[in-house]
DNA sequence: ATAGGCCTTCCCCCAAGGGGAAGGTAAAGC
DNA sequence: GCTTTACCTTCCCCTTGGGGGAAGGCCTAT
């Protein structure tokens, strides 16, 4: 099938999947007359990998060493969950790290009147030393 | 004072200074001869406030407008406050967001023998429709 | 013939700077 | 006076993960 039909049965849009053709990670057979790239199921198959590994919040990169122990029918399952433990982990950081922000941000907005006048808690705070 | 002094006192690179003249967030006099900018105590307490903004998740975007209000003598609290709570909306969004990856990333960590045989839920589970 | 709907490559754009080259300047040491 | 060193300047390419759009080829329907 021609890259729009892939893409559509991926979930994803044309230029993404030209995106992973470009840089390697699903490169579909290419046809010598139109130069059109042509996706077999397989393809498409790999293409909904990458999609739902980026939802999950797997780089580009990592959804490459992610594919290539998807197609290594020997890999050892602890590759996989090693990958997928680091990125909990990651994801851990990124929660505790907004989470502070969050409660100083919205500490600063709750002592701040909010209303007509110039003063303003929030500010003097993030001018404060 | 030159950008180096400013930067440090800022907390903040000379690239990400040199940054903020360059797009227009904080200006600093400039020497006719040697082309140096020269920082004031004014522009130095700029820095400090756009910095502090910055690791409060506020945009470049965001900061210009932070300091445009904390700039103006008369600004009413209320902007300033609307802004800070769009802020801790916007980071609760992603809160959740990276909360709902988190677990069902974890689950299927769980779920994941991770030992040296092929057999993958992880994998599994991506590649699933 | 021409319109529409595919497809291709090519190039610029986003955030928020980082890295480094090439070259000017100022102060300190000899 | 000369050199080293530590500043500073502009300029350009690099990052992530594509998006937007131009210019042009291909295929089918009218």
């Amino acid at each position: 099938m021609q890259i729009g039909e892939a893409a559509r049965r991926a979930g994803l849009t044309v230029k993404t999947v030209r995106y992973y053709a470009n840089i390697g990670m699903v490169t579909p057979r290419q046809d010598a007359d139109t130069g059109y790239r042509i996706y077999a199921e397989d393809d498409v198959a790999k293409l909904q990998f990458v999609g739902k590994a980026r939802r999950f919040d797997f780089s580009v990169e990592e959804c490459r060493e992610l594919l290539g122990l998807y197609e290594d029918r020997n890999r050892p399952s602890r590759e996989v969950k090693a990958l997928t433990m680091k990125k909990v982990a990651d994801i851990d950081s990124r929660l505790a790290e907004l989470q502070s922000l969050r409660d100083e941000l919205s500490g600063l907005a709750a002592s701040c009147d909010g209303d007509h006048r110039p003063d303003c808690p929030i500010l003097n705070a993030l001018s404060g030393g």
